[in-house]
DNA sequence: ATGATGTATGTAAAGGTTTACATAAGGCCC
DNA sequence: GGGCCTTATGTAAACCTTTACATACATCAT
């Protein structure tokens, strides 16, 4: 059968000896149709070697089979991980992903959603922390969306990650339980709400322990590493010095680390370095850091089974799932070694 | 106009009070259409907001917008990067991207399959060096394909990667201009394309230093970390061991610096060891490797153009583009300190 | 004035589905 | 045997475009 125009229902139905409407029922609705039929259609099938053409099917419906993926930067280390549970997830319920990413450039954004205003998409999950689309949208045009590993800023989302303050808060508590109390928070910048969530664990760990907010040493920054190198020159221009930082993430992390090391110290000796996310890389560096895993692969196929049921329902839920966050302990983190306070 | 359905061409044509005939030429073919009504009918559109129902277009013209990228997995470090060029140059376009992941099954390949038979890509980017399909598919059948990152095995598809051969001679040139003599060529299976071309290259750089086939030695594994770590081991059982490791790319260099510390042995000092890709993290380990980059971005982006080349001419191309690879140097690489071939 | 040529627009069909509605047949009850 | 319900199937419209073909009008050469 390698006819060069594919088969269409029509082929099967002649071949079948039925009609085009009893091929669409014994493939999407079997139960309605004869179990003889059936069987004639399901050979028709076979011999034709048909399938459904998913742009008239989406024509039809008034709803594709993709969803759109807008992350900020696909080459993100995060990035993949997730996208492949989302994959995972999509494909077993019928459903093909569609990518896109903005650089952080609303314009780009726009681009996409005429993916989403020209019916090519049925759902939307974002990486990018904040809806892509300028003003141009009101939210009541978004397909059913889903954020995922970064809380959408605007627009009332559903959201899927990780549980950000409790994440912090176990690195923290590592950091005070082996015996530091000048512990210096390296954020990136106040508008994401990861950064809130991460410094509100550090926070509440500090309290606990019942260290007092003048013994705390908060920087900003934006999440590179090269900003979390430029964290310890500003440190080192200051008269305290912290015993160990608790970076907001793996990037600032290494770029603590890489900082400390140019000057001459030795991780974990001199400072301890903790770092979040868990990238693929921590593991690599040396010494190897100490961070916060996020279970990526299981956080993209719960936001993508969210999505769907939003799809199905057509609820407007507005939750939040959040996944537990491990630490997973490797070399950046020992004891403080003595006092830089005065030095 | 939020308004809840989206508007169609037929609402524009209503608002500018032409038939949508005209609407459909204002906006694909503006210059077969007088100036006053393109007028009218850009001001309809913006008004309504239409935007093309792609799905209905796709329907019409028998050819959807979409590229499916098919690759054996989406976590791969070398895939992001290759991605992002594919994705802008195909955004340029027009066109979007589908992702999938066959994680070398060829069933998902299978259901890959069906994006393709159902219209909803009109082309075909493939990252498994092999057509993923088993044999259900002849080839006839298959829409324009590009192979990237690794030739594709079957099927006479064009490709478009780094030139192998001249960036595995890079490598052993400088492991022979620092005075190697005994050079390990560690690979990975024989059935990959990319192998035999990097072990040709390992080959011709040798035979031009004059060096004899019998002071080669050359291993196979599988490319992960695991196998450069099984490599190490199985050389340590001969008796000659080489002073350096030309590895066929960098997840198996990672691996043999892995089992070489693991004995004890300090790189470069004792061994030298190069790898192949320019991966993010041989940045990151220590010591810092030297290995071949991989031109990604722009891999991904000459890839898409020549699909969509192929798109609209149809010419049945089997083309290779070969982009130079880049020698960089990193500290993985000194000269040999004592001949190990006798222990 | 006539016919030819060219330009701008309209009409309607086609692309492959899904599904509301119509029809037909079979079974059952009285 | 007639009416009624159920089950299985068919008919045809609708989803929204693009484009071949038809039409209408203007321009121009004769």
């Amino acid at each position: 059968m390698s006819n060069s125009t594919p088969a269409t229902i029509e082929d099967v139905a002649r071949i079948a000896e039925v009609s085009i409407a009893t091929v669409s029922r014994a493939i999407h609705m079997p139960e309605k149709v004869a179990n003889s039929t059936r069987l004639k259609v399901n050979q028709a099938i076979a011999i034709t070697g048909y399938t459904t053409n998913a742009m008239a099917r989406s024509l039809r419906l008034g709803r594709s089979n993709m969803i759109l993926v807008v992350a900020p930067d696909i080459g993100d280390p995060n990035f993949s991980n997730i996208l492949v549970g989302l994959e995972n997830e999509a494909r077993a319920h019928g459903y093909g992903i569609l990518i896109g990413h903005t650089q952080n450039d609303a314009q780009r954004g726009l681009e996409y959603l005429k993916f989403l205003n020209s019916n090519q998409a049925a759902g939307l999950i974002l990486f990018t922390g904040i809806l892509p689309f300028g003003h141009q949208t009101m939210t009541a045009r978004l397909p059913p969306s889903v954020g995922v590993f970064e809380p959408v800023f605007n627009g009332g989302i559903p959201y899927v990650g990780v549980d950000d303050t409790e994440g912090a808060r176990k690195a923290v508590d590592l950091l005070l339980a082996e015996g530091h109390r000048k512990i210096a928070f390296i954020g990136d910048s106040r508008t994401r709400l990861a950064y809130t969530r991460r410094r509100m664990g550090y926070d509440a760990g500090l309290d606990a322990a019942g260290i007092s907010p003048d013994n705390r040493i908060v920087l900003e920054g934006d999440g590179t590493i090269e900003s979390g190198r430029h964290a310890v020159e500003q440190l080192f221009m200051r008269d305290t010095l912290p015993t160990a930082f608790m970076c907001v993430n793996d990037q600032t992390a290494i770029g603590v680390m890489v900082g400390l090391g140019a000057r001459g110290y030795d991780i974990p000796r001199d400072f301890s370095v903790t770092g979040f996310d868990d990238v693929p890389q921590a593991v690599f560096i040396s010494p190897p850091l100490t961070t916060i895993r996020q279970p990526r692969t299981a956080i993209g196929k719960q936001a993508m089974a969210l999505l769907l049921e939003l799809l199905s329902d057509g609820r407007p839920t507005e939750t939040e799932i959040l996944l537990r966050p491990d630490l997973v302990v490797r070399n950046s983190v020992s004891a403080p070694s003595r006092n830089w306070s005065k030095r």
